[in-house]
DNA sequence: CGTTTCACCGTAAGCGGTTACATCACCGTA
DNA sequence: TACGGTGATGTAACCGCTTACGGTGAAACG
């Protein structure tokens, strides 16, 4: 590996001079500069990253913050590779990389532990991280806030968090969730039935209260027995069905929170025989791939997957250079028709 | 951030046993030792890993190649989040990170440029990455070959590299396709076709040997118009399924080189009035999250999507630690009955 | 012609660790 | 008592780069 001193060597200058024509090019000579850059790539030059950051006390790379062994088995995120996809594009075109940190299992660790935001944030010093991007795993407020407060810069996906430089990006969940139920009671359905999320989660909570101004706007009453919590996985979209069909008056419609519930409620209201969307509309909300492919294909709110990573890079990234709180980045929504509420 | 010289003063020890401390522990007294650790936990010590990295000449990231703007648009893994879980935990249980590297975008950069091979080794030296891991885009064969050659230590996904530090871990795409064509002559079918992936993909390749074994071990003969095309991607698997049901002898059963192109078999064998299984009989590889939810639910020979990142990990770290080659690893694959194929 | 200005570049002190080598006290042995 | 061995620790060089500071020569100025 050639180091900065053997260009200096070979183009008779001082390694400060070196140095320069890598970090500020405009303060030497352009003659000096070219022989300089010449001989750097003749040699192959590659500015070694560890002494950069020890000398400069900073990193090009941002920590990515995203608990594999979660509490919650079986987790998935819906859309991880767009965003990671949108992320990691955004981050390299400024010459970022993301680091997919860890805090389990170092034996020379002192005082951190999994899932422990103090051990992300000690990575985020040993590392001269430039900041966090914090993925969320299904129930990670309490210990995003914690993230939030360290003083790290720091974007949360999907969980509203505040702090001297952190922000969040997340969907219009209202709005997409308002803009499906609306479009539910515009086909005509009056018993229009929601199955939500875990309570507790934000966007949950966010896409319900736009089911309620949906349904408020359409003049239709708010039945409690109408709304049913699940999970976001398969399994509790069938359960919350199978509830809502054994009401008195069962729902002609059902608004899921997320593509998973969506199809167990399909497979729910098939197996009791009924007919989607003839005898009943449903909705679900992520459009995942699942979503065009099963039978009906599902009518879904569409979230913007890359434009989530593109969103999380420019916070993150504005952040950093700018040393200062970014506004959150509510990305819109966009209803996507499919078979399943037959319009 | 307390460094180990502020350590060193209040224990009133020089840094050198500080550093001796958590490097090789045993050298150095127990009393004072005890001292340093209480001191540096109470500090909330945490090293300076550019330091370390800088004087020992490496770093405990691993680099994950992986090509998000790449020639073929739209392109997806179709297992990356189980795969990055398997990869990430593993690694983390040996203390290494995983650095998701960029090539594009840097000013800095000298001589590197997107999708080129020599940029990812470039970024290996500068960050003293231990080594890299390679995950396919769909046709990388020789870009990865380049990784291999060029002495870093690393492992490909999918795609059998060789070079003195390289091994690659696939499943037995070979194996997983007999039994799944086995299981369809099993079944009482003659006329079993094939769609492939594309050209020169080596995953496929073994497919379509696995599948012409299994003709053979059935006492079938081989047509060659019963092998078409495609490319991984739904579309192509329509496309192919057309084809053949042109055909003046059309077959009773199909096995796709993926579940994706098993989708676009079954939306084209319904268009044309066929039903599914009863009248063809479709097989599927991946065993991706679409392949339970379609119906009729995809048959598919399923991967071990985790033991992948956990195998990739497992030979980085030894070839890492041990400096040599280590064995290609072949993960089994398990066929998973569902009901496209009328067993 | 002396002085100021300015563009350009070298000197050297870090950044925070690791580690080869030296030191020192202490013990057992001849 | 002199000496080699051993365990524990200190000393200092080094890893490769950044940057504050100072120096130099030439052009510009009065």
């Amino acid at each position: 590996m050639a180091t900065g001193r053997e260009i200096a060597q070979l183009c008779g200058v001082s390694v400060a001079t070196v140095s320069r024509v890598f970090n500020q090019p405009e303060t030497v000579n352009e003659e000096t500069r070219e022989r300089v850059l010449r001989v750097a790539r003749e040699l192959g030059y590659q500015p070694n990253e560890s002494a950069r950051a020890l000398s400069t006390k900073q990193s090009t790379m941002i920590g990515l913050v995203w608990d594999t062994d979660h509490r919650r088995p079986g987790w998935r995120h819906p859309y991880l590779q767009d965003l990671l996809i949108g992320l990691k594009s955004a981050l390299s075109a400024h010459g970022y990389h993301l680091l997919m940190l860890a805090t389990s299992g170092d034996a020379r660790e002192v005082g951190a532990s999994l899932a422990d935001p103090v051990g992300y944030v000690n990575m985020t010093r040993r590392h001269h991280l430039g900041g966090l991007v914090l993925i969320d795993s299904g129930s990670d407020a309490e210990a995003f806030e914690a993230f939030a407060q360290s003083g790290v810069p720091c974007v949360a996906l999907d969980v509203a968090v505040d702090g001297p430089k952190a922000t969040y990006v997340t969907s219009d969940n209202e709005g997409g969730a308002r803009e499906a139920a609306g479009h539910l009671a515009g086909l005509g359905h009056t018993r229009i039935a929601m199955i939500t999320g875990p309570p507790g989660n934000q966007p949950s909570e966010a896409r319900v209260s736009g089911y309620r101004k949906a349904l408020e706007e359409a003049g239709l009453p708010s039945r409690a027995q109408y709304v049913v919590a699940g999970d976001f996985y398969r399994t509790s979209g069938t359960l919350a069905m199978q509830r809502l069909l054994a009401l008195d008056e069962p729902p002609t419609a059902v608004f899921a929170a997320s593509d998973e519930m969506a199809v167990g409620a399909l497979r729910a209201a098939r197996a009791a025989g009924l007919r989607v969307p003839a005898d009943l509309a449903i909705v679900g909300f992520d459009d995942i791939e699942i979503a065009s492919v099963v039978d009906p294909a599902l009518t879904t709110v569409a979230q913007d997957k890359p434009g989530f990573g593109v969103a999380a890079a420019k916070a993150i990234m504005a952040m950093i250079t700018g040393g200062c709180r970014e506004d959150p980045v509510i990305l819109p929504t966009r209803l996507v028709v499919r078979d399943s509420c037959g319009s």
